[in-house]
Formats: C-alpha cells, sequence, structure tokens
DNA sequence: ACTATTAATAGTCAAAGAAAGTCAAAGTCA
DNA sequence: TGACTTTGACTTTCTTTGACTATTAATAGT
C-alpha cells in the first residue's frame, strides 16, 4: 500500500465520533511515517479538500499544527454541499475519495458505493481523454442528486 | 502455447475460492513472462471483458496496480446472461426496458434503478451521438456486471 | 517593557520516480 | 488473406522527494 494513503487512513482514524476536528504536527507525522513533511501537504492537499467534505487550518512556528475539521452533516445537507463545491471535472482518484468518505460517514451502502465508482470508472469511459473528466463529473453529480432524496 | 494464454491461465489461478478479486502489478507480471508490458493490456482486454464475467480497474503511479474482480455467475444467472447476450450499443430506450424488467423481477432495488437510470441517461452523457449508445452499453453492462453478486 | 534574534514549525513548487495506458506497426498462423 | 498476437515508442497519471520560503513562538538583549 502506498505512504499516501496509509497517512490517509491514519488520519481519518484519528477522528471518532465526537471529534468534529483533529490535529497533528507535521514533522512527528512525517516521522511516524518516515516520509518527507511535505508529502503530509500532498495528502492533504489530495484527500482533505473542501469539496470533499474537510476545511483545514494550521499554524507555523513554536507549537504549530494542522487542524482538520469535517463539516458537520446531515445525508442531504453533506450531499448537496458535495455537488455544489465540486468541479465539473473529476479524475477516478478523486472519486475513489469521495466514495471512501461517503462510505466512512455512512451516507450511501455498499452497493451504491460500487455502482457510483464502475459509473464512472477509467476502464467504462470508453470516450476519448479530453472529455473523461468532464463527462464523469456529469454522471457522478446526477447520480448523487439521485441519492438525495432517499 | 501462446504467451497471451500462459498469462491468462496465470491470472485465472490468482483467484483462489475465497477471493473474489485479485491485484497484479503490470511490469512484475511483464518480466515473469518475459514479455513487453503492454501484452498485459492486451490479454486483459481480450480475455477478461465484463461478458466474460470480469471487471478491471487500475491505478497508476507509485503503487499503482491492476485489480481484476471475478463474478460469481452462478449466483445470478439472469444477470449474467443479459450481459453476455447484450449489444455493445444501447438506447435509452432499451435501458429503461431492461430496468423495468429488473424491477419487476424483483431482482434490484428502486434506488439501484434510479443509479442505474441515471448513470446511462441521454441528458447525462454529454458525448457525441455516435459514441452515445456505445457508451451507454459499457456503462450499463459493468453496473449490472456489479450487481451480480449482492 | 520593547525589540531583535533564533528556533520551530508549516507551505510551495518543481523535478524525479513509479506505475499503467495507448496505438499502430510488425509478426504469426490457420 | 485475415484474424489474432507480439512489440515498443510514446503518453498520462499519481506519488515521492527535497530545496527553498514564510510564519510564529520563544528567547535574549537593551
Amino acid at each position: 500500500m502506498r505512504i499516501s494513503d496509509l497517512i490517509e487512513d491514519f488520519i481519518k482514524d484519528l477522528f471518532d465520533d465526537n471529534q468534529d476536528y483533529i490535529e497533528i504536527q507535521r514533522n512527528e507525522l512525517a516521522e511516524k511515517f518516515n516520509c518527507v513533511p511535505s508529502q503530509i501537504n500532498y495528502v492533504i492537499s489530495t484527500r482533505f479538500r473542501p469539496s470533499q467534505g474537510y476545511y483545514v487550518e494550521s499554524k507555523r512556528g513554536g507549537g504549530g499544527h494542522i487542524k482538520i475539521k469535517k463539516i458537520n452533516i446531515t445525508k442531504s445537507n453533506y450531499l448537496m454541499h458535495i455537488i455544489t463545491s465540486m468541479e465539473d471535472r473529476l479524475t477516478s482518484n478523486e472519486v475513489d475519495i469521495f466514495i471512501s468518505n461517503f462510505l466512512s460517514y455512512n451516507i450511501i451502502s455498499n452497493t451504491e458505493a460500487k455502482l457510483l465508482k464502475v459509473a464512472t470508472s477509467d476502464n467504462v469511459l470508453i470516450v476519448p481523454q479530453e472529455i473523461k473528466d468532464h463527462l464523469r463529473a456529469n454522471i457522478f453529480k446526477n447520480m448523487i442528486l439521485n441519492l438525495v432524496e432517499d
């Protein structure tokens, strides 16, 4: 498994039920995973974006830290937030993150997750590169929209 | 025996009874068989198609891999039969008919029906007419494939 | 107290690395 | 000859690394 994935999982595990935010120290975490500190930034910027339901703030200097907040949600709020803040292009990587977030928030079922994943996966969308990410975003958005009311 | 056949057999042997999917690394496998990496793609695209009961996804970059999922056909002959006999083009009308049949046989839930419908609907598939029905068929097949085992 | 300096953090960005994908040409075989 | 297979050059995507920058807190000087 990739280091970035391990770090992602580690951070997500830090959230327990009552916490809506967690704090980490970049260097400490980097040391734990034996990577360069900037890899933590990479993980955060690819997996904890606002459009993925997270809000991040940080402080430098002594006692500095990175604070990651989960946006507070009901199912339909959350999905609507995702839809409205989503770009009109999506890579399959981004979709993966969305889906894993949806699952960890328990707002979709495993079957629904699979269907979302399949309908937007690179192998299935047999169209030219230039339009693939746009098509993917469109399919994804519309599918989610249909999950909102359930 | 052809190299492609050997690779095919090798991959199929990786599935043992409890696994429903396996992961390979393209370069590693190519090395094992002393062939160019792209031959792995050839094998996958000719021998592990949806109509043959396989679903494939992959990831590039460090830690990348190819994941092949095998559908357990005995569980749902009906859907598998549909998939194998389906043309590689589908109009949205045809999709509607399939879906309503699935529903009346209680093979899929209402939510699943909605997701299938949306992901293949004309408005959502923003691609040129000439390729729309083909894309639709591909999405539909792969989605159903992933419903087979639930 | 007020300021200057140093140490402790975190951020940025681009290059290098590690996979996998594509496509078409060349080869093989019935 | 025509379908299938093999090959390889080129492309794309994602991750890892590291040099350099920016900010803040702590500490030392005045």
